[in-house]
DNA sequence: GGCAGCGATACCCCGCCGGTATCGATACCT
DNA sequence: AGGTATCGATACCGGCGGGGTATCGCTGCC
């Protein structure tokens, strides 16, 4: 299997058309056709269901397109470290808005090492994970259960508990304690988009990044469950109320495997430090 | 970058010779040569330097040999799961000798699990590992610290202490506990292969599986620190000694991130239960 | 029934992959 | 020092296959 067919499949199974994956891809439609069609030949199994009208995935595609999105990743990775390796460089990514404290705390940290490089700030809007899979990062902070770190190695750095952040007006913004099950059910809960971007159906506004939801909190427009470490700075007109029993929150710095850099190593090591 | 063009080049990077690789790549020398020189072109970056008489890898080089071994497992591995999909089936690698009464356990709890499917044993020398990055096993049992479990989704199942294994003629047999400093310098510790089938130089015998390391003990050629599980079934003339400042192993169930197998998925709920 | 949208098929062209022949450099041997 | 063997690079050529255009066949919709 080449990287080229894994790309064709991949822009085909993302599209579910294949005329826009041809587009996509900047090549014409039947050469894209047929290379579909030798890789399902090759691998001895249908990828995708065609009719003239509608494309779908067929379980082996669905597992292919997931797979080969990783492959792809790491492809993407590799080359990127590969041409880099020169100038040792360091990206961290973040959550704009996450805990900015720790952030400037392993920052100063590791600058007082000997050895260290200079570190770019990578901060993405949510899912710091895809970053570090395609190789625009080299370290990433974030946040289980809510990121996942499949195919990562990962260090803890703290656990949390995690609060509701509603508007002062709310009927429960008085409470001095929630449980999940007065919230799990609320009409205003905010929907994160998934890792592909698109959201899965439901009430509540969807959210992309945390000044944008809280903006919404603010307006009474969404409530939102969130680790302790936003209330610091949190709006005037929000409340934070503790859910005593949502799931603990954990911070972790993660890093692809195989990854050899001293740098990496010299971060992870720090940021272990102060756990 | 294609896959074609990573093949190549972890063809020549571990064999450090274009005449070697190509040949191993069944193709000739020149295009090999070419293609190498063409990767290096694209990514900008030297991979590796050669002389007319030796070649050996740059920094880059041996980054992107790490990564291009990971990317070419993935492929393999992505290429014989989509295959496969439709016959549903698993396959448990673990190390042969090992945990055989876990295995067991295991096994049975799982059939008796609705839904069962058949599920093959995949038993290895060492570096049960592999098997699970080229996809040809979907679940693995393995052991931390000895093996890696970078890249790959994980939970523990038990953590045991180690036990020095020394023939019963040794001074050190008699003792009823062993400190590392004790066993860490001794001639006889046996060498496990590294993931490359390779061996580290130093003292003591080359092993490559648990027979062999048993055999070399009570011949008096070798001494190792293994697990408490081996204590079971120990032959006759070797003697087990806890190593009470040894790190503890763990024994956990591995496998692949993305891995979307209800197979999975229920062998791993199972392996939990009586962890 | 006509039409529009979409994937498959037919056919052509050229770029690139792989082959053979050869060169140039280097270490080794006498 | 000269000869030689080894090994990677270069030169050149032929064929396969990837990508293009034109068109077909199917399907759902006015």
């Amino acid at each position: 299997m080449e990287t080229r067919e894994l790309r064709y499949f991949v822009a085909v199974a993302e599209e579910l058309h294949f005329g826009r994956a041809a587009d996509r891809l900047g090549i014409a439609q039947p050469p894209l056709s047929r290379t579909i069609a030798q890789l399902e030949h090759r691998l001895g199994v249908a990828l995708l269901t065609r009719t003239s009208r509608k494309v779908s995935l067929t379980e082996a595609g669905a597992l292919l397109l997931a797979e080969g999105r990783a492959i792809l990743g790491a492809v993407a990775a590799a080359e990127r470290r590969t041409r880099t390796v020169d100038r040792p460089s360091l990206v961290l990514a973040a959550k704009a808005g996450g805990s900015s404290e720790l952030l400037a705390k392993l920052l100063d940290a590791y600058a007082a090492e000997p050895g260290a490089v200079a570190v770019d700030l990578l901060l993405c809007e949510a899912h710091t994970r895809q970053p570090l899979l395609d190789g625009r990062a080299d370290v990433a902070i974030l946040h289980e259960p809510y990121d996942s770190t499949a195919g990562l190695d990962v260090e803890p750095l703290r656990t949390e508990s995690q609060f509701a952040i509603l508007p002062t007006s709310h009927p429960l913004a008085g409470a001095a304690r929630l449980r999940m099950a007065d919230v799990i059910d609320l009409p205003e809960l905010a929907r994160w988009p998934e890792p592909d971007g698109t959201y899965l159906p439901g009430p509540g506004v969807e959210v992309h990044n945390l000044t944008q939801l809280f903006q919404m909190i603010a307006l009474g427009r969404a409530v939102a469950v969130m680790p302790e470490v936003v209330r610091t700075g949190l709006l005037e007109g929000l409340a934070a109320v503790p859910v005593v029993d949502a799931p603990k929150v954990t911070t972790v710095i993660a890093w692809p495997p195989h990854s050899r850099s001293r740098a990496v190593a010299d971060l992870v090591r720090v940021a272990m430090g102060f756990s």
